[in-house]
DNA sequence: GTCTATACACCGATAGAC
DNA sequence: GTCTATCGGTGTATAGAC
């Protein structure tokens, strides 16, 4: 029975296989293991992709880029820069907490692409980057205010901002100090603008 | 013969894991890897540990804990708490220049400990918090500034600033962006202290 | 196109000679 | 204590029936 197009076979075993990797890791997710998660046999994988590697690069493509791309709140009248720049980095925290396995999973994914697939890396980060930028020119123009390092310079302080906090609250879990923290990286971002 | 003591081979074997993690990744780290690097037969592990999961306790509790030990440079005289902040963070930013592999083992460990022994990753951030909470406190005295949040509140900004400062330049390698990463994060988080 | 059955490499771990 | 040889299990990938 010619039942399922193989795009769209290609779609569910992504989808099975970034759930497997979040909830027993890069190491667990076998091709057993994802065609398990995803209903399917074996021989079906191997149907639709010619390996797993394949899997794993259009999952880092395809997976990867399309993250985080809410940075901003969507209301922003009325605030100033660190009040924009806190309620951004508490929207993504709890992003994060609603569902930590994901956000596990793309930290796994990273260090993967770290290591064999290098220039992937370098594309998402750009990526975040890019959207770090306009975030950040976005709220200060909105603030009526002006960064005095490049805006390029903070986007990076940003972005690794948003990695550390993904660790250290996947670590300890620790709602309040994580909160905590965010306040203070809003606070001492929003140091770097004058008005 | 009688030749090597149990104590030197653990040790040994240690080495090599993190050089193997270092070079080919955890999942390329078998015993079988280890014992190649460490020039030893397959058997001498397995009289040295009882497991692989044993040696990778060992080295989660061992190595990672005497990690960044040195957040502060050794002169202090004359310096601003920014001038201190930046002098340390760009002390780790060499020490990952020196050892890239080292620092991305470590990030591997860190991301095993959080899904298998996620106890032994809390223990080791809250040395980490340690550390940079002493850092701090001595920083602020000898310059003569105050913490206006809670001095574990920085720590925390400090450590996820590290750890993002570390995933930034494996990614892209850039020494000058990170050396502007450096110099904006300790700006930032030196507003946070008061005279 | 989809299945079951299987080939073949590598894994962690152990047995047993020396 | 240290080695070679091997066990049992699991991994990716494929062959071949339907």
């Amino acid at each position: 029975m010619a039942r399922t197009p193989v795009a769209d076979r290609r779609k569910e075993l992504i989808a099975a296989a970034v759930r497997v990797i979040g909830t027993r890791g890069l190491s667990g997710a076998s091709t057993r293991a994802i065609v398990a998660e995803a209903g399917m046999s074996l021989a079906s994988f191997h149907y639709a992709f010619t390996s797993r590697d394949e899997l794993l690069d259009l999952l880092i493509k395809e997976v990867l880029v399309r993250e985080e791309t809410a940075v901003l709140p969507e209301e922003l009248a009325g605030k100033t820069l660190q009040e924009l720049l806190e309620a951004g980095l508490m929207g993504y925290l709890n992003h994060l907490r609603a569902d930590p396995h994901h956000e596990q999973a793309m930290l796994e994914l990273t260090q993967l692409a770290l290591r064999s697939r290098q220039e992937m890396a370098q594309d998402q980060y750009s990526e975040y980057a890019r959207i770090a930028v306009a975030s950040l020119e976005v709220a200060a123009q909105h603030t009526g205010c002006q960064w005095k390092p490049s805006v390029e310079t903070v986007a990076r302080l940003l972005v690794a901002l948003t990695d550390g906090l993904t660790i250290s609250w996947l670590v300890d879990r620790d709602d309040d100090a994580a909160e905590g923290l965010v306040r203070i990286a809003a606070q001492s971002i929003a140091s770097l603008a004058a008005a």
